[in-house]
DNA sequence: AACTGGGCGGCAAGCGGTTGCCATGTGTTG
DNA sequence: CAACACATGGCAACCGCTTGCCGCCCAGTT
C-alpha cells in the first residue's frame, strides 16, 4: 500500500550472462559453449555436460535475439485473424499456441480488428520477425496471400489457395450430416443464410449444402447474404418469410444465434416453427437458447495442424502434396432443431419431448461418422 | 486447384536490402543511413531526404531484430493472460492491441491456459524478447510477479501489488451503483457468490459489496467460492437456498451466467424469484437470457492504459505515484433484476413489466454517474 | 614408420543495425 | 585573423550468437 519509489531500478535490469561468461567460466572458447547448447554432438559428452552445469551455474539463457540475427530463427510465428471477439478463433488460438510450445515456438496474434488497413499493417510490422505465418482471417485476399507467402512460409486456414499449403474443414461431410438430421426429422425444404461474399468457406458451405440436399431429395434455397455476425443474423431474420422453408442452415454458429433471437423477436418459435443449424460449434452454441445444433469443425485441431504443418515446411519439408489437409466435422445436436411440424402454430406443448427422441437418434448418428 | 509444386522458392525469400545496400547507392556511410531513420534531425535534412527516396527505392525497412540486438528495443509488448477463452479478455486485448499499434508496438499475447506451469514456461519464453510485461492473469502469484518485474518492467493489470504500477476498475462505485439498484428494486437482502480466493479482485468485490450495502442498510453474506466460469456458477447454484436471499450478486458475468442456468434448472426463475448481478459486462452477459444486469468494467480502457502506462515507463517516465490508476464503472441494466417478489412463486406475469419499469429507473441512473 | 581420418576445440568473420568519438567544413565571435 | 562552436558525415567497435574452416591429437591402416 504504500508504494514509495526509494529503490530506483534505475541502471536496473542487471545485464545477464552471455556465452563468453559461461565460457570464460569454463574455461573454453565461446563457440563450444555455443555448440554446446545448439549442436549436441558436436562436442565431447563431458565438456558439454561441464558447460551445461557452468550455465546453469550461472543462470546463463541464450538471448533469443542474438540467435535470430545470424540465423533468422526467431521462433516466432504468426497467426493472421480477423477478431479475436469472435469465438470461432478462440479454440483455434489455442490449437495453435499448444502446437507452437511443444516445439518451443511463440505465436504472436496479428488481429485484424475486421479491418484491411490494419490487418495489413500489424502484419507488415510482425512480418519481418516471425519465421512463417498462418493466415486464418477470411478476408484476405488471394492477392494478399500470395505477396505475404513470397515473404515467409504460409499456411492458411479454411480456404484454399493455389500453391498455398492449407488446412481445412470437412465441409462436404458436415453439411451432409445436417442435411440428414434435417431429413430424418421430417423437413423437406432448407434456407441457406449466406455469409459475406468474399469468404471462400461460404461457398463451400453452401456448395457443400446444396449437393448434400440433392442427394436426400430436399429443397434448398439460398436466403441473402449476412454479416458473419449475430448482429447480421438478427438483421437477416427480418427477411424470412415464415412458410418458405421449415429448417434454416446458417453460414455459421454467430449469425445462427442472431438468427435464433431475430425470429423469437418476431414471435417465431426455435425449434417449433422452424429448425436453426449452425456451423462450427463455437462456445455461443451452447450458451443461448435454445442451445444450437450445429456442426462442430475441428476448431483445435484446425489450429494445431496448421501450426505443424508451417512447422515442418520451416524444418525444410519439401514434400507437400498441394493437396490441403482436411479434418473431419461432427454434427452436434442441440435444441434448435426439431421434429417439422405440420401445421404452423401448433398446440405449444410436446414438441420437446418429440425433438428430444429426434435427438437421440441423431446423435448416435453423428457420433458413428468419424 | 491444380497445385503443383514446379516454382521450388528453394533458396527462396530473397535477402532484403540493409543499410549498406542503401548507403552505397546513396553513396553516404551506413552509419548516416541509420542515423537517417532512427536520429531525425542527427543528419541534414537534404542527406535524409536522398537517403529515404533511395531507400524507398530499393524497397529497404530496418530489420527489428538487427536493430533489437544492441538496443534491446523490440518495439514487442507481452500481455499475459490467464485465458483466450474467457471473454473478460476480449476488451481488454483490443484495447491493447491499438494503443500498442499506435505506438508501433506488436503485442505477443502470452496465454496461461489455465495454467501455472503454461504460463511461466510461455512467460519465460517470451520475456527475453519484450520490452515489457502487462500481467492481466488473476492467478499469477504476487512473487512470481515480483521475479517478473525484476526483469521487465511491468503493469499488472486489475490488482494491486506493491511498487508495481497498476490500473484497476473503480470496484467500489461499481459495487455501489450495484447495491442501489438492488435496493431501489426493493431487495433487502443479497448473497455475494465468491470467486477464487487467489483473486484479488474478488476481495476487492466483497469488500466493495460490503461497504455498500452496508451503507444502504441491506443484509449482505457470502455464499461459497466458485471457479470463474460457468460451470462453477451453475455448481454453485446448487448451494443456493430459496429465500436466504432474494438478489444475488455473483463474482463475475461468467459465473452470473452459470448461476441463472442452474437456478433455472432447478426450477427457480430469475429474475421473478431471485435477481441476479453481474460483474464486467463481457458480450455474454447480452447473450444468455435473460439479459445479464450487470456492473460494467471499463474494460478497453484497462487494456489501452495498460499499454499506455508500460510504454510511458519504457519511455523513462520515472513520476510514479505509487497508485494504481482506477477506471470508473457504470451499471448495465438488463433483464436478470427485478422488483423483488413478495412470495416466492407469484402469479407468473406482469412481473416483466415491473422490473421495464425499475429498469429504465435505474438505468438513468447509472447512466448519470460519472 | 609414415599416412589417413575422425573427433573435438578454437579462430574469426559475419548477421544488420547503433552509437561514441573523431575529422572536417562552415559560420560566429573577440 | 585566430579561436571556437556547431553541424554533419565517417570510422569502427560493439550487441550475443552461429558456423565455416583450420589445427591438433589420437587411433587405425598399410
Amino acid at each position: 500500500m504504500d508504494a514509495i519509489n526509494e529503490d530506483l531500478p534505475d541502471e536496473g535490469w542487471r545485464r545477464s550472462p552471455t556465452i563468453y561468461d559461461v565460457a570464460r567460466a569454463a574455461g573454453v572458447a565461446p563457440s563450444t559453449v555455443s555448440r554446446a547448447f545448439s549442436r549436441p554432438g558436436r562436442v565431447n559428452a563431458e565438456t558439454a555436460e561441464r558447460i551445461r552445469q557452468v550455465a546453469a551455474d550461472l543462470g546463463y539463457r541464450v538471448n533469443p535475439l542474438a540467435r535470430a540475427l545470424p540465423t533468422g530463427r526467431t521462433s516466432m510465428i504468426a497467426l493472421v485473424i480477423s477478431d479475436i471477439g469472435n469465438p470461432f478463433y478462440v479454440e483455434i488460438i489455442r490449437g495453435a499456441q499448444t502446437a507452437a510450445a511443444a516445439a518451443g515456438y511463440i505465436v504472436v496474434l496479428v488481429d485484424a480488428q475486421e479491418s484491411d488497413r490494419l490487418e495489413r499493417e500489424a502484419l507488415e510490422r510482425a512480418l519481418p520477425t516471425v519465421e512463417g505465418v498462418i493466415l486464418a482471417s477470411s478476408r484476405t485476399s488471394d492477392s494478399a496471400i500470395r505477396m505475404v507467402a513470397k515473404q515467409r512460409p504460409v499456411v492458411v486456414l479454411n480456404r484454399h489457395v493455389a500453391d498455398v499449403p492449407s488446412v481445412v474443414t470437412d465441409t462436404a461431410h458436415g453439411m451432409r450430416l445436417a442435411a440428414e438430421h434435417l431429413a430424418q426429422l421430417g423437413h423437406r425444404s432448407v434456407s441457406y443464410l449466406a455469409g459475406p461474399e468474399a469468404s471462400w468457406t461460404d461457398g463451400m458451405r453452401w456448395r457443400s449444402l446444396r449437393e448434400a440436399t440433392a442427394e436426400l431429395g430436399l429443397k434448398v434455397h439460398r436466403m441473402g447474404r449476412s454479416a458473419p455476425t449475430i448482429a447480421g443474423g438478427a438483421q437477416a431474420a427480418e427477411g424470412f418469410e415464415v412458410g418458405s422453408a421449415t429448417a434454416l442452415v446458417a453460414y455459421n454458429d454467430q449469425v445462427a444465434v442472431g438468427l435464433i433471437r431475430g425470429l423469437q423477436a418476431r414471435g417465431i418459435r426455435v425449434p417449433q416453427d422452424v429448425s436453426v443449424l449452425g456451423f462450427d460449434n463455437t462456445f455461443t452454441a451452447e450458451l443461448v437458447s435454445p442451445g444450437l445444433t450445429t456442426v462442430a469443425a475441428p476448431l483445435r485441431a484446425l489450429g494445431e495442424n496448421a501450426v505443424r504443418g508451417l512447422l515442418a515446411i520451416l524444418g525444410g519439408a519439401r514434400d507437400r502434396t498441394g493437396r490441403p489437409l482436411v479434418l473431419p466435422t461432427r454434427l452436434v445436436v442441440r435444441a434448435s432443431t426439431a421434429q417439422r411440424s405440420r401445421k404452423r402454430t401448433s398446440p405449444a406443448s410436446g414438441t420437446t419431448n418429440v425433438s428430444g427422441s429426434a435427438r437421440n437418434a441423431s446423435t448416435s448418428t453423428s457420433e458413428g461418422s468419424r
